[in-house]
DNA sequence: CCTACCGATCGGTAGG
DNA sequence: CCTACCGATCGGTAGG
């Protein structure tokens, strides 16, 4: 007779901030912003439409929030990975690496930043895409400083890294974690692709391997 | 008095199958499939939204349309490319600057392609995935083969084909015609990117340059 | 090419 | 957490 949750999708009934954004976070990465509706959030937690605003203040802020979170990770993760490193070829390369481990680890938040992040309404847009600006910006530096420095070799370095952050981006499109390689072997091996492209060469063998 | 079509946002009323195809390019590379409005097309044609089923299907066989033809056209430009051309080394460069190419020439389409070919409804949708598969797996039998013949050195053939070519995508997002570079001048660079992560040397120097 | 109109669904609010 | 309901808008059709 009481009219608890029943049979719902989530079974228990513990629907919390955490929980819309998480379904809303799976749906969005699946549909699309615009190409979902709010009932269906609602319907994967097993309540209705309405229920949802106990837990978020609308569709768009949900947008914002899981879109600008992950842009500030993006860039906090990139000062962690170069902090104390010192050679440029290093910077770049742990720079990248945990660019794409992320895109292996969080493939719903980076496909919708890299699908959605237009249908954001301003300032929030426009907060979004400088952060995205900084962080590319950084990347080109690297490059750029190993090409002064003889370490790379490209001719632009603004294609370069245009290039190398799009490369690790698609990884969110075909990464499975039952797949045959895991996150962290496919991100050292993107940071191995990122060298190439800036041209890097390895320093000619003064000491011999072996 | 006549109820011609006055001052509307095309100026002229020639208004097409193509023309539709046109405005509906525009917008859904802007704002995405759900995104878009049918309202929207149309009065950037300067006509009422019934008026545009002269003109078209439905939204869901526009979007068809584009998807399929442009999955086509990169399938006939990977052939044409590769045609008659032995050195693998030279096949894939041609492959990825003739993809490069079509991205930076048709920025909308390529945008489109890659944001909503998860809006088409079967079996359109597995059609073109299809045809997207086919043409990946082309450029990792390019790269396999060059592994084995000593030219090329991946650890992963599959992991350098989705980098390279969603490297390629990317430059959708950014090209402007009226940029500092042309798009034969970024194909040129992309194509030499798709060597570099393909691990490509250059024959050691039997004949020195000069 | 239009006006008039359809049922469906959207995000969101009122008020418990 | 719910039911009841809002105005707006969606893609599409009827019938000229």
């Amino acid at each position: 007779m009481a009219a608890q949750p029943a049979d719902s999708a989530v079974s228990r009934s513990a629907v919390s901030p955490a929980a819309v954004r998480d379904a809303a976070l799976t749906l969005f990465a699946v549909r699309g912003y615009h190409g979902t509706a709010l009932s269906e959030v609602a319907q994967d937690l097993g309540i209705r439409t309405p229920s949802l605003y106990n837990h978020m203040r609308g569709k768009q802020d949900l947008l914002h929030e899981i879109v600008a979170e992950t842009s500030r990770q993006v860039l906090a993760d990139y000062a962690a990975a170069v902090e104390g490193v010192e050679d440029v070829t290093e910077r770049l390369r742990r720079a990248v690496e945990t660019y794409a481990l992320r895109h292996a680890r969080h493939r719903r938040e980076a496909l919708i930043v890299n699908r959605d992040v237009g249908s954001l309404v301003e300032p929030a847009r426009k907060e979004v895409l400088d952060m995205r600006r900084t962080h590319e910006r950084a990347i080109r530096g690297l490059i750029s400083e190993g090409v002064k420095l003889g370490r790379f070799h490209v001719e632009s370095p603004a294609l370069a890294s245009f290039g190398i952050l799009e490369m690790c981006v698609s990884i969110a499109r075909w990464f499975r974690d039952d797949g045959p390689m895991n996150a962290e072997e496919v991100a050292r091996q993107y940071g191995e692709f990122a060298l190439r492209v800036a041209g890097y060469t390895p320093e000619p063998n003064v000491h011999s391997t072996h």
